[in-house]
DNA sequence: CGAAGCTTGTCCACTCTTTGTCGAAGGTCT
DNA sequence: AGACCTTCGACAAAGAGTGGACAAGCTTCG
């Protein structure tokens, strides 16, 4: 097979332009490729290589002079042959998560979440693209239509971006303080992180503790930090055993304490009050009843 | 690697207008990145961890002028004459974790880590700060002194500042891949977290795939995904024999794939080959061994 | 209490740098 | 001969630098 390519067939191998391809070559040096005896320009497989990481990078929003000097002080010894493809242009694409499964790409994927995370603000986000998104990465995962490595790889990255936008949220000194986490067993965070995202950013200090809370921890930390409410998630059916006894463990020890349920499951627990399935909607009433009311 | 980010990238790593990084420049001169030959600014890894830091201070009600007085004296001034060095005395308080957990306040944990992280380069927090800390919280988890929601809510925390790092790392194309997570049952990530984030800056392709992978799911993704070695963790005593059953897998799958191990327990598996209990010197060393011989 | 003053983030105008593209003049390949 | 390539200069759009201006918030003083 041919290992070495023309202008023209370097080109369309990258999908670069010549006249880019030649300009890149004359200000950084990227590629230096042989010639023939006539002075045309023959690239070889590595070059091709080098080209593609670099567009990568200047596609990724580098400039082209720091991409440059990636590519040539990063070793770019790999035998790769695979070819970064351009993500198609989608307004409401649900089964993202899904295809970011299939190829273990952590660029591509912090990238496309970038994309996605800002194209509204956090609360419409949740509500109508990751929820549902989550939805279908979980049906599929349950049709054995993804790996178990690629759901959790995409997971990750996932809970990496709502961590991201927790810390992101300004403090809110005086604020009523909520208590968010899952109950004992329950280890499918993401919901009840992004429902921590949004009742931050409704003004909350929230308090999130994370999945696999026991209930006599519930209660500690419902006693010694005299939180204005407590938000359980219930993201799974065999969550609600669990759910059920720290909701009646917190009701015991502290009857007036505000304990509210939320996530797919929540109706199932017959205790608490329920937050409903509209995320954003939930935490903004939730952050109005308690801060109009600081009883 | 030192990698130099230009002023967008700056702001989107910070968070921080771009303006308003220059200003906090010309102002107080947080900062003194080193300019490209037509002036631009060029920032390396201790000028975003010292932004970032001042970020957290300002976020957290400091007024900007303090809070870069803060900064600038928590670490070494490089460009100008050593200011009247003042070896603060919270210099490495490893019970930092612990105090956190008593008092539930987010806004008081994000900051706290900020200032540690920012202190020095991540490979040094690591190994000298961040694992010596979770080690002392886990030794008071385990004598009961500090609660149970307590401790969920620093590791997520602490969760969230590794996940962070490990997005803020520049993609590096072409570069070869390492897979990196826990075995089945295995869920204290932290440890394995902060080896990618190591790994990552050290010019790997990193997949995190997070805990709890059944052995299956490794052969797979180490089969469809074919990375040049793969990373498994070994937190506890208890994980010693799924991460024994993983590594027996891998190796009757893809006998000639390179498994390494690390955590607290890894000499007790008896397989695979160790990563020794320098977090930064194993992530330097592997990468070196992976990008010299790519074969 | 109001006015003056300081702080701080944002915006604007203007200049310089970077970068992709184009055209002209001429050489090479089939 | 015609298609393709090379070098070089030029150029426009985007991005980044500088310094000044300004509004909102807070402090201080009369």
């Amino acid at each position: 097979m041919p290992c070495v390519y023309t202008v023209k067939h370097a080109s369309a191998l990258t999908g670069i332009p010549a006249d880019t391809l030649r300009m890149w070559e004359r200000r950084y040096g990227v590629v230096a490729p042989i010639r023939s005896e006539g002075g045309y320009r023959l690239y070889d497989d590595a070059a091709i290589a080098r080209l593609t990481a670099m567009h990568a990078l200047v596609g990724a929003g580098w400039s082209a002079r720091r991409a440059a000097e990636q590519v040539a002080s990063g070793t770019t010894l790999g035998p790769l042959g695979d070819e970064p493809e351009e993500p198609a242009a989608k307004s409401d694409d649900l089964d993202l998560l899904v295809r970011l499964t299939e190829d273990l790409d952590a660029a591509t994927l912090t990238r496309s979440l970038d994309e996605v995370f800002a194209r509204t603000d956090f609360e419409t986000f949740a509500d109508e693209w990751l929820m549902p998104a989550l939805l279908r990465l979980g049906q599929a995962w349950h049709r054995g239509e993804v790996s178990v490595a690629g759901e959790h790889f995409v997971s990750a990255g996932v809970h990496r971006r709502l961590a991201a936008a927790l810390d992101a949220v300004p403090p809110h000194a005086g604020a009523p303080r909520v208590l968010v986490g899952l109950a004992r067993g329950s280890r499918h965070e993401l919901g009840v992180l992004a429902f921590s995202v949004a009742l931050a950013r409704a003004g909350i200090d929230v308090v999130y503790v994370g999945g696999d809370l026991p209930p006599d921890s519930w209660v500690v930390a419902a006693t010694t930090q005299r939180p204005a409410a407590v938000v359980i998630g219930v993201p799974a059916a065999e969550d609600v055993p669990a759910v059920r006894d720290t909701v009646a463990a917190l009701a015991s020890a502290r009857p007036e304490l505000l304990v509210l349920l939320g996530g797919g499951h929540q109706e199932r627990v017959n205790a608490g009050e329920l937050l409903g399935h509209s995320l954003g909607a939930a935490a903004t009433s939730l952050a109005g009843r308690l801060t109009a009311d600081p009883a």
